[in-house]
DNA sequence: GATTGGATAAGTGGATACAAAAATCCAGAA
DNA sequence: TTCTGGATTTTTGTATCCACTTATCCAATC
């Protein structure tokens, strides 16, 4: 249905497309981790082109933060410290925050539904240990956040979602987060059918915080 | 001192990094207006290139908002609908909050001083009609954003100032804006005197919110 | 007069080539 | 052994070239 990440919906029509796709998937799957260099050479023959549309890709990937380029120097994949990681987690309770605030008001009966049965797929595919899970998590919350009208906002958000995925993993593959998350959800999704936007923004503030002194835990080790 | 927008203190290292500078500086001061198209050879052209470089800076404005780059339809400068412009606004409001909110414990008497200093230089050049009120505006927030310690945060809250820039530059010229502004900026500063992080995310939230209306009034006349 | 089809021009995307910069390697000296 | 300086290799930055897509223009047709 609604998936949080960009669209992988219809094929590369550039090659500078496909590299940035390409690229995209390795930094979110950790195939490149931080402090790698990306030489262009060698990904433009892994996916058949010259190294051209590959050096644009990675001024792509650079504006969003993905890694890093230096004249000279190369692409490096950037890595995020424990710092950094907070930062971005206050961002995102921000701008999370206001997008659950705008959707408030446009919350009817059908997408309560939606809802709460998104949230029954979840607690199934949780307590299965499933890694179903971390989709339909993702679509609860995108779903909510299509439900503000807010496509720059939306954009920003699925930006920041990119950047930490990789930290994400680690968490979502280690941590118990069904059982602490859910209590949450509900909170959350009883504000917005009462349309009560500034309680549904504080709820998930304090939702998108929660979960950052847990992450650090598992990011910690090996970080720079 | 601290400037709000992308640093121009050295000189472009590479040739990409000099058509990234002039288009964004088109852009900024309204050289090129939204719909224009951006031809890679008349630009290379304009400051002694080939087109390769400039292909380059126009993947890093697009994905900065500030282009549109459509596959076989080249570059073409991004306009700002009404709606757009309130949800840049909607944004701002919150990532200007909480950058204030966390510069509110950092703050200290000097840099109190230093800001009332830019609010009595703010007046002075308000009151002679002087261009100079914009820069001291955009170096008194600057300053409060810069004890956030949030450099992630300040380069968000910056891309965006120059998205609105063409929009603001409008505003300026025709608005009586120090009037207003200035009981704002001092309620904001005495909220952050005394530490008081959210009265101070508030003012800041309220101070950005404000604003937008009075500049969809200018910005409307002939925008799509 | 308006519309359509096709020739022509303009422009874009990508590969290759080449110069310059950086990284690497290795021999000789301390 | 460790450090240093320079030659070699690798990699990057940019220009140029070619193929292909899109836009423009003009004439023939309705």
């Amino acid at each position: 249905m609604t998936s949080i990440t960009a669209s992988f919906d219809q094929p590369p029509t550039t090659a500078e497309e496909e590299a940035y796709l390409y690229l995209q998937k390795g930094l979110r799957l950790c195939r490149y981790k931080p402090g790698d260099r990306l030489k262009p050479e060698e990904i433009a023959a892994e996916i058949g082109m010259s190294r051209m549309p590959v050096r644009e890709a990675f001024r792509r990937l650079a504006a969003e933060g993905l890694v890093t380029l230096r004249p000279n120097r190369g692409c490096i994949v950037a890595g995020l410290t424990l710092d950094e990681i907070y930062e971005i987690f206050e961002i995102r309770s921000v701008l999370e925050g206001l997008a659950v605030r705008l959707a408030a008001p446009k919350m009817d009966p059908d997408t309560f539904l939606e809802l709460e049965q998104l949230l029954d797929r979840m607690e199934r595919a949780g307590q299965a240990g499933s890694s179903d899970w971390v989709v339909r998590h993702q679509e609860f919350h995108a779903l909510i956040y299509k439900l503000s009208g807010r496509p720059k906002l939306i954009r920003k958000i699925n930006a920041l979602h990119v950047v930490i995925e990789p930290y994400m993993r680690i968490w979502f593959d280690y941590a118990d987060k069904p059982l602490s998350a859910r209590e949450e959800h509900e909170r959350l999704i009883r504000a917005l059918a009462q349309g009560n936007a500034l309680q549904a923004d504080q709820i998930m503030q304090e939702h998108i915080l929660g979960t950052a002194p847990l992450l650090a835990e598992f990011a910690s080790p090996g970080r720079r």
